[in-house]
DNA sequence: GCCGCCAACTGGCTTAAGCCAGCTTCGATG
DNA sequence: CATCGAAGCTGGCTTAAGCCAGTTGGCGGC
């Protein structure tokens, strides 16, 4: 009560005084901080200190470095949000678009869609429960990554009982690496009644990371859609991963009940 | 291509290994995991080294340090979900109980939430924008925190426009400070015809970290909540900040358009 | 039986020195 | 004029040693 700064050792009082300036505007976007042997000269440590004041902004995920080439100021970028109609019968029959395509160029950046797999599988646990499936029982799963100007945005894997596609043109798996998948479940009886949607964040695995070429310090949020028709039966889940610092994720709901 | 496993340095081998243990279950949720002396014996390496390893595997939250005691495995626990009803009209209405509220009580803890500070202040630039403020228009602030068995869970700060209570009951700050808001709106000629909802997720701020006692390495949800009365106008901005590590958000919607 | 202290653990953080690897620049060489 | 390569910067990571600050448990004294 008495002192009202606290006690804070080097390391965290460089990296406030670091973030300090980059609140207040000194230090911008894109610009290059002190290197690790600059700021332990300039307050007298060592350059292990400095470099961990480094780590600490990094894990805040507002500088990122570049080997070889300095640590750098990396302000959020705005976000690129999934709009409220990303499920809209508009989204869903546009065809070739899917709703990130759509929200991507309303952003007026280019949108670009890879279908990584398509492969049967035994679900993961969360996902054959949300289908209501039984051990054993196999689902097509089909692996998409999202860009926006070759950047890798998000990853989208679905997961569908061989059951619902069985017989139909959709059970062949090059078919399934085409497109998007929501408008056409109507064509197969299982038109979509109601969506649910799960969101968490985590950090991302070092998987994850990689592949998302992600700038470490910062989470990705995970979208469970689950797809459910007139009877309430789920019959498609798919787990949405973005890096949070470009996406964000909008609802808009009348409210009743 | 030729060599599969990558060369690695010490610190993330270690941790890898760790990671590994934890994985396979040979270190449950709550386990100790080797101190710092002993990672450094144990792989001959520096005590520095092992010391990252175990940041490593912090950073990913996968484990928690407590200073005295050791590092400690910490999974994941089950999601505190947000259901999809907690706007429902019986969860707006249920006398003192928000949202929040409703959903820990049906998990089996213990809910308790502590009005912090009622304010009149300048809105941030975000919630001004979703208000539909001009610059220099004040809002009343109000804090809110949010616990499960005393473990502080969530922030919720909401914003109001002075105009909208002004001369009503609620103007007066001592009763803005108890209760659910969202049931009083009514009253005063704003009823709630829609909700929206915008969604986020990134590192906590320092302040977080302290205050929702929150171990390093999780991430925060951020839900920007909207009011808006019958002709689409916001009267009320709450945002909410959660630990990521035990919460989440349903989202329930039928699908038209 | 209780209390208080102390020893032996734990993590937190720093110093100082060094080697490695990636990037940039600039100048010498063809 | 183009190209190549070395110098000098950058971060990445490690070692070895040390002091500080929490935690725990046991041992002694009351």
């Amino acid at each position: 009560m008495s002192d009202q700064r606290e006690r804070q050792p080097p390391s965290r009082r460089i990296a406030e005084k670091l973030r300090a300036a980059i609140m207040r505007g000194d230090l911008g976007d894109g610009d290059q901080l002190p290197s690790e042997r600059d700021l332990a000269a300039r307050y007298a440590t060592a350059r292990n200190t400095a470099r961990e004041a480094l780590g600490i902004l990094q894990a805040e995920g507002l500088a990122q470095a570049q080997h070889g080439r300095g640590v750098f100021v990396r302000l959020r970028r705005p976000l690129m949000r999934m709009g409220r109609d990303r499920y809209s019968r508009r989204a869903r029959n546009e065809t070739g678009l899917s709703p990130f395509r759509i929200e991507v160029e309303r952003q007026g950046r280019t949108p670009h869609t890879e279908c990584r797999s398509v492969t049967t599988v035994q679900p993961p646990a969360d996902v054959a429960q949300r289908l209501g499936l039984d051990a054993g029982q196999e689902v097509i799963r089909r692996e998409n990554w999202y860009f926006a100007d070759d950047e890798p945005m998000q990853v989208g894997v679905t997961y569908i009982p061989t059951a619902v596609v069985e017989g139909s043109p959709l059970a062949s798996e090059k078919k399934l690496g085409r497109g998007s998948i929501y408008q056409r479940f109507e064509d197969l009886g299982y038109p979509i009644a109601r969506i649910r949607e799960e969101v968490s964040a985590r950090m991302p695995t070092p998987e994850e990371v990689k592949g998302l070429s992600m700038p470490p310090g910062v989470p990705v949020i995970e979208l469970l859609h689950t797809s459910l028709d007139g009877d309430g039966r789920a019959f498609e889940v798919t787990r949405f991963v973005m890096r949070a610092d470009v996406n964000g994720l909008d609802y808009d709901m009348p409210v009743e009940d």
